[in-house]
DNA sequence: TTGTATGCAAATATTTTGCAGACAT
DNA sequence: ATGTCTGCAAAATATTTGCATACAA
């Protein structure tokens, strides 16, 4: 789905369910969709302030927290500690390989796994709600083009 | 493996590597190998501090992150924000199921699940490092023996 | 007009570090 | 003896909230 397309999701849905559409979140939608993988609130803050500096780092903050709220967007906890944010996937893509040499986050999916997670949960008396996959992984190349652009290691 | 035989196995590596034997750290680690999966600082340190209150917080967290550092540990950041803790295991067994109902954490292995996770880091140019899984699930059951226990939610 | 949303700042929560004294080796 | 380890306290880092004002509906 295009970023329009899906900033225009993201505004339908807030209307729907009653939330104003201002300014700030307007800008903040479209930095997120625009947004490659995984961001923090940060990295969102310094983006749209680049537009509309006097965006405060709460209103990003409660705007990401009301996007996960809706669904429309995802939370995930990586090992640097910060929250990070992704554009929530209808087909419930939260599985990741991330390079340890290079940083990169690859989404993948994978449906043999999803039916063992499936059974697996009905074996122990439980069904599945969501679920978060991280594969750690080396990309074994010093020349790594992703490396040599984010040498700080920075996600 | 016993926990009696785990400690020893801690105290071992960190004489091997040159760390000295002190009572915190050995306090520390009991508590530790003896704690049932996934644990917090803070919850480490008030067990700590039952048997010897003068005991500090960072000595717990330095202890913490030192076991992570020599393999020891493996340190989980799940929903709630908090580094967790869990005494690694030589299987890998970094799957869990996580009950949203009732807290409860089971872990879990499966072989056809790993096997694709090679697969696919290997059709993307990676190899695998490590990796973790977390499949949010509940239990539906009201009456759940966990859940009664556990009704604040702590893990 | 009216209640939601924002920005600032302060309050919390959590992790990390500096340092002087204690202690294991 | 000597260099590591501990405990305290403070700093650093992140998250969350209160409140007066601004603004969308």
């Amino acid at each position: 789905m295009s970023q329009v397309l899906r900033k225009r999701e993201f505004q339908e849905l807030l209307a729907a369910k009653g939330f104003k559409q201002t300014r700030q979140r307007s800008l903040i939608t479209s930095v997120f969709v625009e947004s490659e993988g995984h961001i923090s609130l940060t990295e969102l803050l310094s983006k749209v302030q680049e537009s509309q500096p006097s965006i405060g780092y709460a209103t990003v903050y409660r705007t990401m927290k009301l996007f996960v709220e809706l669904g429309l967007a995802q939370e995930h906890h990586f090992s640097d500690g910060l929250a990070r944010f992704e554009v929530s996937h209808s087909g419930e893509h939260h599985d990741h390989l991330i390079c340890v040499d290079c940083s990169r986050i690859v989404e993948f999916e994978d449906p043999y796994i999803e039916e063992r997670q499936v059974r697996i949960a009905q074996q122990n008396g439980f069904s599945v709600v969501s679920h978060k996959h991280e594969v750690y992984v080396r990309c074994n190349d010093e020349k790594c083009s992703w490396r040599v652009a984010n040498p700080s290691g920075s996600v």
